[in-house]
DNA sequence: ATTATTTGCCTAATACCCCTAGGAAATCTA
DNA sequence: TAGATTTCCTAGGGGTATTAGGCAAATAAT
């Protein structure tokens, strides 16, 4: 009997294949199971359980992100870093719900270490110095900063905003040129 | 044998509290039945099935949050009104993370006609009023208001922000600031 | 090339969870 | 109080998660 060739790997990446497909939270082991033609225990010696498969495509979603924001912000400053950084996200929800439903998922401390959250946070804050905002106004426009993009999207994406006729791509952009405004003039205190 | 006295009513009641307690997403009918003394199949008589149940608490909490925000509402105007309506929000969630997680769930078409979205929008467009926005960027600021506020408190909730040692409410207060002064200065075009 | 070893996948079994069908008892109605 | 209704139960089918233990295939050792 030929062996169907599993890995960490492959599973993870069927997986998060599969959440594409179908939703993160379809994402089951037998799911997983029967598209590799295997019984669901077979998966158990590659990924400790649900949760652990969970995690990893959580993790594989994240580095993704990173690396493509890594790429839009190179060699560029200000709004068009803002802009760039921000494309990314959305763009990545659009083409991959699963996965970034995904990333969403809240990681046990040690798998958020290990994950690419830093990463991210740092080019958050790369992008905050080209407006010149000390600390602790940095971290909290920051923390605003990602939480505008994350909830602009998920609602988006949730169908939130398809109950009005505007086009919600303009509305994004229209959102980052507030944000742009309200980062050059950030309040005092 | 004594009755346990279930009604739908009763049933969503307490699934709200049991998702307060331990999470949403084990809420289950199994979990539920148990909590009343009864067997699973007791509950079907009630609600039609799993689903069905999470969206009534979906809809108990969209009705919850509805009335907070009203209240919270009354006899303000400007960033009053403003942060009064953002805090409700917040405040609901970190009082009700189940309840609110459920207010998340994607509704079907039908119920969410039946829910208190509608009066959420009403109430998000009344707060924009006071910045005397002109349609369409009424509704482009509708929704960045929207995905801050979800966002925020979404990432907040997920302990995205508890990296970093400034305290969460701090940067909301100065979140808010900041987005009023977006909204008074809202870019043109 | 034959053993020995590791590894991959399977069978079997347990424990939940979701849900339907049909029955009996408690409660309401006439 | 007889009948109708509602509430909850038993039985049972089907799905997912997970563990334990076994055989066979790929790999390493002799």
């Amino acid at each position: 009997m030929a062996r169907a060739g599993l890995t960490a790997d492959r599973l993870v990446q069927a997986a998060a294949e599969l959440a594409d497909e179908i939703g993160f939270d379809k994402v089951t082991v037998s799911a997983l199971a029967r598209r590799f033609g295997v019984k669901d225990a077979s998966l158990y010696s590659h990924v400790k359980n649900a949760q652990d498969l969970k995690e990893r495509v959580a993790m594989l979603a994240l580095g993704e992100m990173a690396d493509l924001a890594a790429d839009a912000l190179a060699g560029r400053a200000g709004k068009d870093a803002l802009v760039a950084f921000a494309n990314t996200y959305r763009t990545y929800a659009k083409l991959h719900p699963g996965r970034y439903a995904a990333a969403q998922l809240p990681l046990r401390p040690e798998a958020a270490e290990a994950s690419a959250a830093r990463r991210h946070s740092e080019m958050n804050r790369a992008i905050l110095r080209g407006y010149g905002l000390p600390e602790p106004a940095q971290t909290d426009a920051i923390r605003m900063l990602a939480g505008t993009f994350h909830g602009y999207v998920t609602l988006e994406m949730a169908g939130a905003f398809s109950h009005t006729p505007r086009e919600t791509s303009v509305s994004w952009s229209r959102t980052l040129d507030a944000l742009d405004v309200t980062l050059r003039n950030w309040p005092p205190e």
